[in-house]
DNA sequence: AAAGTTTGCAACCGCTTCCCA
DNA sequence: ATGGGAAGCGGTTGCAAACTT
């Protein structure tokens, strides 16, 4: 990305004299680049990394004559020449590790990396801030109740939440992480990796010591399916914050490819006087919809809304419906139960789960995949959560807040104990595989650390 | 069609940690 | 034990693309 294109840095800046990473006594004079790296400055460090390995950075700018520093040249050959890299968004089971991972150890992105071999830390980090931004955006929780309750039952802390995020805004959505598997960027520096078939998802890969026999294992796809189970205290409910309240909900019609109108709530942004679809299409799939927008429609649009009264709740489940009614039936006893109750309605009168069901038809919610790789299909989705929903509605009506994490009490990570990494090193043997990469002694795979790299290539000096 | 806004990501910055003399 | 350089790491910035109005 941005490869020769114009850029804010300042690409003659000179470093030489300043300590900021790149400077140094080494540089002898030689005016240092910055931004964006051109594809000749890539292939003369890919050559030469292919050559010589890495190590001693600072070494590689005086031998190969790049006008880059060695740190950047690291960070260049790193994130993005490897030949182990990775390209393109993160698979769900990818997704789903960094959320454990997070969990687990907080910000430590390149420890991460030697669980998602051929991730590196910033592509980690950056998904996760994403993350973080689209949740916090959404009012849902950064951690899936599977996750909390793992880390309950064993007594380990979560990563909290934002801090921008209030606690009331703690709840999992159910539909994170369930979009297609990830487009690939389109990178000169590596091909892709061969996909999973949308219709037969990773199988669990993990085995951690996180889940526990009374712990709720990790649906391939973050599925939270809340079919099955009883009334808990990690069953909960999106509670509307009250700046929202002062925004009248909206309805967004539209038409769907076969006629069908539809509804999708429009959820008010804070501070701002859009609204935003409810529907999280939490998953960074490439082609992903972003949270404000809507999956592709005809012109029909019209918009209706709604003034909710009292003092609503709704879910964090987005609900649209399928339906061709023009209203929603909404009576002020919570804005979620509403919709279940109209999703529950809509479902026994139309027979909207009907072949394409994958929640209700298919035995697991992995299977929803196959069926929900079109973005149009998300109104059914929707609903059929929404529907599910409903078995528990009554009885999880309280927000649940999120621990602390030890490590991170006053906002800071810390270290990871010798426990976690215990756990870590078997999660990677494992992961492994399914990732198609070689972990092998020598392999390629990505390690935070340059040890298993320095084996493979001896530094220079 | 154009302007404005949002989003994702590459790259930079500065602090910390590691290593070695 | 310690000081300096190199490398690593996490946070932040700013741009281009995507998207909305």
């Amino acid at each position: 990305m941005m490869l020769g294109g114009t850029n804010g840095y300042n690409n003659d800046h000179h470093v030489g004299a300043q300590n900021n990473g790149c400077g140094g006594p080494n540089n002898g004079g030689v005016t240092l680049k910055k931004g964006p790296w051109t594809a000749a400055e890539d292939a003369i460090l890919a050559e030469y990394m292919r050559t010589y390995g890495e190590g001693n950075w600072n070494a590689v700018q005086k031998n190969t004559g790049l006008a880059r520093c060695g740190k950047s040249c690291r960070l260049r050959w790193a994130n993005h020449l490897r030949p182990s890299l990775k390209k393109g968004a993160f698979w769900p089971e990818e997704e789903r590790i960094i959320v454990e991972l997070h969990a687990t150890m907080g910000n430590k992105w390149a420890r991460m990396t030697t669980r998602l071999p051929g991730r590196t830390d910033n592509e980690i980090k950056n998904f996760w801030n994403t993350r973080v931004k689209r949740r916090q955006r959404q009012g849902l929780p950064l951690y899936p109740p599977e996750i909390q309750a793992l880390h309950s039952s064993s007594g380990q802390r979560l990563q909290p939440v934002h801090r921008l995020i209030p606690t009331q805004f703690l709840i999992y959505d159910p539909q994170s992480s369930t979009t297609p598997p990830p487009v690939h960027s389109p990178s000169p520096a590596s091909t892709p990796p061969p996909h999973p078939s949308p219709s037969t998802p990773p199988p669990l890969l993990l085995n951690s010591p996180l889940q526990s026999p009374h712990a709720p294992s990790f649906s391939t796809s973050f599925t939270s399916d809340t079919t099955n189970t009883t009334p808990s205290s990690l069953d909960f409910y999106f509670q509307r914050s009250s700046p929202s309240l002062q925004h009248p909900l909206r309805y967004k019609r539209f038409k769907h490819d076969g006629g069908h109108e539809n509804f999708m709530i429009l959820q008010p942004r804070l501070g701002s006087t859009q609204f935003m679809s409810t529907p999280d299409f939490g998953y960074p799939f490439k082609n992903e919809l972003p949270s404000n927008q809507f999956f592709a429609h005809d012109g029909n649009n019209s918009e209706v809304t709604l003034d909710p009264k009292g003092d609503n709740n709704y879910g964090s489940s987005d609900h649209n419906s399928d339906h061709h009614s023009s209203s929603l039936n909404i009576n002020g006893n919570g804005l979620l139960e509403d919709l279940l109750n109209e999703a529950q309605g809509l479902t026994d009168s139309h027979e909207i789960m009907g072949g394409q069901s994958c929640l209700v038809g298919s035995s697991s919610s992995s299977d929803c995949l196959s069926s929900d790789l079109n973005a149009k299909e998300e109104p059914k989705q929707e609903i059929m959560n929404a529907t599910k929903h409903e078995d528990n509605s009554n009885a999880n009506q309280s927000s649940v807040a999120m621990t602390v994490p030890e490590w991170n009490i006053d906002g800071q990570s810390s270290a990871v104990t010798d426990e976690n990494l215990g756990f870590e090193f078997e999660l990677h043997d494992q992961i492994a595989p399914l990732l198609h990469v070689n972990t092998a002694p020598g392999g390629l795979g990505r390690s935070s650390s340059s040890h298993s790299w320095d084996h493979i290539f001896p530094g220079i000096c």
